[in-house]
RNA sequence: GCUCACGUAGCUCAGUCGGUAGAGCACCUCCUUGGUAAGGAGGAGGUCGCUGGUUCGAUUCCAGUCGUGAGCACCA
């Protein structure tokens, strides 16, 4: 007899070999119908799956976590299933769970329409419909070579080929379908309820640009409709949020055809910018940088010795005149070594920080370009350290405070932390590898901040952390960097004199918390759907009167507040007052001031917020205030 | 860059199986001076992304091109 512990700590006995579904129906008649897979002790398994030793068991259900894990995999199957039914002519290839839903990558030479989708997915319900077993077999490497090729299934053969020769392979087959698979899958493809075909789209064999093109189908499944549903209704919510629909309807920006990749800033939206680039330059001012600007275009030459041109020649826009080539900066930090080389710098100066609202260019692939979150013109608030080996780790601990109080500051308080590593192709020795290493980890660890290693991710000059930010609908933002560089220092002929009175070569940090502000701003508005905080709002309050009778006293408050530095509009337009309210809480604007003859005689505006709470009247004077105290949060 | 889709008034979209187009909102004019999410009437507005081709005739069909969207690849 074996011994089976349920998840609530209950222990039961059985003579092995007891499936999964045996132990189930043991149970309760109703399990073994809901029983998706099992969990046999931490391990994914179908319900067939024999136990033949004590373990523990989980019996997983639509109820459990890892449901949607198999519901998917499964409905992946499906797909491939009803595809190859209704289109023989095609190959399978990979069908792997993702975020959300699955995908299935099919070889075929007409690519699939929106239509052949529709006409996927309603097979795909009926062969759920038709209640198929689905069966797990095992098959040698080299027998299941034979099989899928004699199917005409080159992929998946390659695919099995690649997988070491003795290893035996699980099939799942359901119907005159058969997949190789490490599963588990459902037991029947009638547990196959909610799901839905999203879209088609072309995706690389094994994701490399050299080989042929796929034709990759999404999907989305989860265990019950309700699921299904409350997912399509938050996506209509996210697309509400879209930053291109925003910037539209609230006027901040626009973007057009003879400038693509390229952002023009209307007034609204400036007013943002600015508020933000004045929020970073008082970190920059905080945290000992100094404030510079370099030329938009510098000579090719430049470009060649920094290494750029040779690397990145294609995604570079260039410019010349009748004596030169020139390339429009693709980033800034040529041009601040640049600034550092001017005259002789002594090791006591060091760190020295440059910091730049810099303003880039970098002709980044068409299928790249993505509203103002992926430009061709961007601006990054870039900064710059020269130090030494051994200041990096302390400039690098410093940076990471000042990046979480920005962070938070903006309203992300969801900071993910990543550590990249020396990549294969890469310059500098490795025992300045291990310092640098050594000393971005322990900046990390010594905040007791966890994060992840990319082995191998590093630049070739140095290697980096990397800051991403979760958004308010759980989206992960990568924005803030920190690179140390062991190569352009040296490249561009930097160098400082040391203790010993030799000339040394410094380290150089690259950093950035924003990234790019083209990019960050898009972010903002996506987190807050466009209620903008008050202190970040390009209009903080309109004020509006009921009749002409106020029109004048409503100018005067609005003047008032303007010179106290607030954004404040009126709108004395001759409308009634609801459709003024109406109009500006529909642009968001964080606070209305209505003022009719009551408010005009008292001297008080009544203060309404865009979210329809009525904060009361007050004089312009209380309102200012606590415009002001809500400014810095 | 690659695959697929899309491109009609400022915006959101309808439409034409080939005979040069329509709605709502916005805009302009007039009336209305009305206390917290749309007062009324009238008016103006489009070479149907661009370039070619087929056709008596193209916004509609075809090709190319530019742009946009989704995904892939890319992101110093």
């Amino acid at each position: 007899m074996i011994q089976i512990t349920l998840p609530d700590g209950s222990k039961r006995e059985y003579a092995p070999p007891v499936s999964v579904e045996q132990v189930a129906a043991s149970i309760g008649p109703g399990l073994a119908k809901a029983a998706l897979a099992g969990k046999v002790d931490g391990r994914l398994v179908d319900v067939t799956y024999p136990i033949e030793h004590d373990a523990s068991l989980e019996i997983v259900t639509d109820k459990h976590p890892d449901a949607l894990e198999v519901v998917r995999h499964s409905a992946a199957h499906l797909l491939a299933q009803a595809t190859q039914r209704l289109y023989p002519d095609t190959q399978v290839t990979i069908g792997p769970v993702v975020e959300n839903g699955f995908y299935y990558d099919f070889a075929r030479k007409t690519p699939f329409t929106t239509d052949d989708l529709e006409k996927i997915e309603a097979e795909m319900r009926k062969i759920a419909a038709e209640g198929l077993p689905v069966a797990r077999s095992v098959m040698a490497r080299d027998e299941a070579i034979d099989v899928f090729r004699g199917k005409g299934e080159v992929y998946k053969a390659e695919i099995i080929g690649s997988i070491p020769s003795n290893e035996d392979l699980s099939l799942y087959a359901q119907g005159e379908f058969i997949d190789l698979c490490r599963g588990p899958h459902v037991p029947n493809t009638n547990k196959l309820r909610a799901f839905k075909l999203m879209k088609v789209a072309g995706a690389y064999w094994r994701g490399d640009q050299a080989n042929e093109m796929l034709q990759r189908v999404y999907g989305t499944a989860w265990v019950n409709e309700k699921d299904l549903k409350a997912y399509l209704h938050m996506l209509e919510e996210a697309e509400k949020r879209d930053h291109r629909k925003l910037g539209r309807a609230l006027d901040l920006f626009h973007m057009q055809e003879e400038a693509p990749g390229l952002v023009f800033w209307h007034p609204k939206g400036w007013a943002i910018w600015q508020v933000v680039e004045q929020y970073m330059r008082g970190v920059y001012r905080a945290s000992g940088y100094r404030e510079v600007r370099c030329p938009q275009i510098l000579d090719r030459s430049l470009w060649e010795k920094s290494g750029h041109w040779e690397n990145f020649k294609d995604n570079m826009f260039t410019t010349s005149s009748e004596t030169r080539d020139y390339a429009i900066k693709p980033m800034n930090c040529p041009g601040h070594v640049q600034i550092f080389n001017t005259g002789l710098h002594s090791y006591r100066e060091l760190p020295l920080r440059y910091g730049e609202f810099g303003a880039c260019h970098r002709n980044e692939p068409s299928g790249a370009l993505h509203g103002i979150m992926r430009v061709r013109g961007f601006t990054q608030d870039d900064g710059h350290i020269f130090c030494t080996e051994d200041q990096i780790q302390g400039e690098v601990s410093a940076f990471i405070d000042q990046l979480r109080s920005v962070y938070t500051h903006f309203g992300f308080t969801d900071i993910i932390y990543k550590l990249s590593t020396r990549p294969d192709k890469r310059v500098g020795a490795d025992e300045v590898w291990d310092k640098a290493e050594a000393a971005l980890a322990t900046a990390l660890d010594s905040k007791a901040i966890e994060y992840s290693i990319n082995p191998g991710e590093g630049a070739f000059y140095g290697p980096k952390v990397e800051f991403s930010l979760k958004d308010s609908i759980g989206r992960v933002w990568q924005c803030g960097t920190m690179q140390v560089d062991f190569s352009m220092p040296g490249r561009l002929g930097a160098e400082y004199v040391a203790e010993d009175s030799h000339r040394r070569t410094p380290v150089m940090l690259h950093r950035a918390i924003v990234g790019s502000m083209e990019r960050f701003i898009g972010i903002l508005i996506e987190h807050h759907a466009g209620n903008l905080p008050p202190w970040l709002a390009p209009v903080q309050a309109v004020a509006m009167n009921i009749t002409d009778a106020q029109a004048e006293y409503v100018a005067g408050v609005v003047k008032s507040l303007a010179n106290q530095g607030f954004r404040v509009e009126s709108d004395l337009r001759n409308e009634k007052i609801g459709y003024k309210i109406r109009e500006h809480t529909l642009q968001k604007v964080p606070f209305l001031l209505v003022v009719g003859d009551r408010e005009r005689e008292n001297g008080t505006v009544a203060v309404r917020t865009r979210a329809g709470e009525d904060l009361g009247v007050m004089a312009p004077g209380e309102f200012a205030e606590r415009l002001k105290s809500i400014k810095g949060e």
